[in-house]
RNA sequence: GGGGCCGUGGGGUAGCUUGGUCUAUCCUGCGGGCUUUGGGAGCCCGUGACCCGAGUUCAAAUCUCGGCGGCCCCA
């Protein structure tokens, strides 16, 4: 009885739709297209995830706080590039009540316009630096075509973003440096394997120096960006006037980052570990990470519930997150009920257990079954837990690095686009309108070039367009 | 941005072409009962639907238009 993934990986958007409604992660029927409604088994997982996220916040010195939803239009227009990139997508409020607003409103498409003003008036010396904060809040964008639950939606209901203030551009790459340590640490805790890319100036974020985007692979072979950094030098200092007085006393704009993940990443935890019947959660953030199931017997003399609920108080005494699953419908139900929803390891206990001292464990990821002894139960869990995640993540890095292929000739980066898809890195000679036309004829997005770009640049290599010499690797994709 | 398909109980559907016992089919779910329990048991009872609005017509789930929503393809 080995696990299957054909409708994972041949009818992925079907099997992810199905999944997201049949397992309890949000229901889609809300009347506002885009907008989901976060059921409890979904937001406890996400809650999970997000603890990761505040952990690592506080560890790296970051400060919580929470902005308002709605940002006047007079702040909102202040940095150029800025407003062209999104203003495609941003709800008004124009009104209230029955008369129009002198200065129309915007639903926060993400907070740079928020907050900046604010940062004009909170950091004065360079005392204040580097300044460190983050929130994790709804954002609004309004996608005309094509959403998905978590993935693309109009309302990001979980949106973490950072900002930070540096005196200095050193500074602030010291920051986006932290932000990808920070990044690797959750991802390792979601058994996520990923790429880094530099994007390339076409693709950066609106008022943007530079761009890094993390992605992972889809079952589909598209890929999903999770996170994302950026650096944005003094482009909204100048614009909103932040800026710090220094040592010698004179003033200097401040350098600026952001970082920002979402709810996406539990798209992607859905993603990269589930197969055809159902979610596989890693046991760092399943809200249940043991259910035992009992299996009673009417002509048996023992106890099987209470059997069970001994395990049960023994495995939560050790910090385990257990359930024990005492509905009245036969025992062959609860297993496909909590094979769906993902639970990693399944305890079952019935007469013959409680008889010989006994407990049968039964894993998600691989869907072995074996018995182990009572004494042994909460090592055996443990460890198991632990073979569990690790199994998971060895398994995803092979999807990944399978997935990725280097090719020199666009004919070679076709070929790949047309059988198991994936990311193309294929050798580009740094020009804009070269990488344009390339995105074209392949009809995929360039994701950038491998970052930190050391590991991109090349030589003696052609581009794959144009011929003349390649500058770098370019990574190309299907995007969601 | 352009095009196509679709909307029937909580979920999946039949019916629509050819308007009329449609008092709307079946599966599943849900509530209750008996029985059972080591991989989706069975039987009985109950529950529950034509997306919204306008129009055509003696008559609309069925035809027309608009809105909202979903899915797919192309740029």
């Amino acid at each position: 009885m080995g696990i299957e993934r054909n409708r994972w990986q041949n009818d992925f958007s079907e099997w992810y739709n199905e999944m997201i409604e049949i397992a309890g992660i949000q229901d889609k029927r809300y009347p506002v297209k885009g907008m989901n409604i976060w059921l409890p088994y979904g937001l406890r997982i996400m809650k999970n995830i997000e603890k990761f996220i505040h952990e690592e916040m506080e560890r790296t010195g970051h400060q919580e706080v929470l902005f308002p939803a709605l940002i006047p239009e007079t702040e909102f227009q202040k940095e150029a590039e800025h407003i062209a990139g999104f203003e495609g997508e941003v709800l008004w409020v124009t009104h209230a009540g029955r008369n129009p607003l002198e200065v129309r409103l915007i639903l926060r498409p993400t907070s740079e316009t928020a907050m900046y003003s604010m940062f004009s008036l909170w950091i004065r010396s360079h005392a204040d630096l580097p300044f460190k904060i983050y929130q994790i809040v709804n954002v609004y964008r309004y996608e005309t075509k094509h959403t998905r639950p978590l993935i693309r939606v109009r309302e990001i209901s979980r949106f973490f973003e950072a900002h930070t203030a540096h005196d200095s551009f050193e500074d602030a790459e010291r920051q986006i440096h932290e932000d990808l340590e920070i990044f690797d640490r959750i991802a390792k805790k979601l058994g996520l394997p990923y790429i880094v890319s530099k994007r390339p100036e076409w693709d950066k974020f609106p008022g943007a120096f530079y761009s890094l985007g993390a992605e992972i692979v889809m079952p589909d072979g598209r890929t999903l960006q999770i996170g994302t950094m950026h650096h944005y030098k003094q482009n909204f200092a100048k614009a909103y006037n932040i800026t710090y007085e220094k040592e010698d006393g004179t003033h200097e704009y401040v350098h600026q980052t952001t970082y920002g993940m979402s709810e996406r990443l539990l798209a992607a935890v859905i993603a990269t570990h589930g197969d055809d019947r159902g979610l596989v959660l890693p046991p760092t953030l399943a809200p249940i990470q043991v259910v035992i199931v009992p299996i009673p017997l009417k002509e048996s003399p023992y106890d099987v519930n209470a059997y069970a609920r001994g395990i049960a108080e023994e495995l939560k005494s050790a910090g385990i997150r257990v359930h024990v699953d005492e509905r009245d419908i036969r025992p062959g139900r609860k297993f496909y009920d909590w094979e769906l929803k993902g639970v990693p390891l399944r305890i079952e206990v019935g007469p013959k257990d409680v008889e010989t001292g006994k407990v049968v464990l039964a894993r998600r990821d691989n869907l072995q079954k074996f018995a182990i002894d009572r004494e042994e139960l909460i090592d055996k869990v443990r460890e198991t837990l632990d073979e569990i995640m690790e199994n998971l993540y060895n398994r995803a890095k092979e999807f990944l690095e399978t997935h990725i292929k280097r090719v020199e000739t666009i004919e070679e980066a076709k070929q790949v686009f047309e059988d198991r898809r994936g990311v193309v890195e294929i050798p580009w000679c740094g020009e804009e309108s070269c990488g344009l036309e390339m995105e074209e004829i392949l009809d995929a997005k360039m994701l950038g070039i491998p970052y930190p770009d050391e590991k991109a640049k090349i030589e003696g290599k052609k581009c794959a367009h144009c011929g003349r010499e390649a500058k770098y690797i370019a990574r190309f994709a299907r995007t969601y």
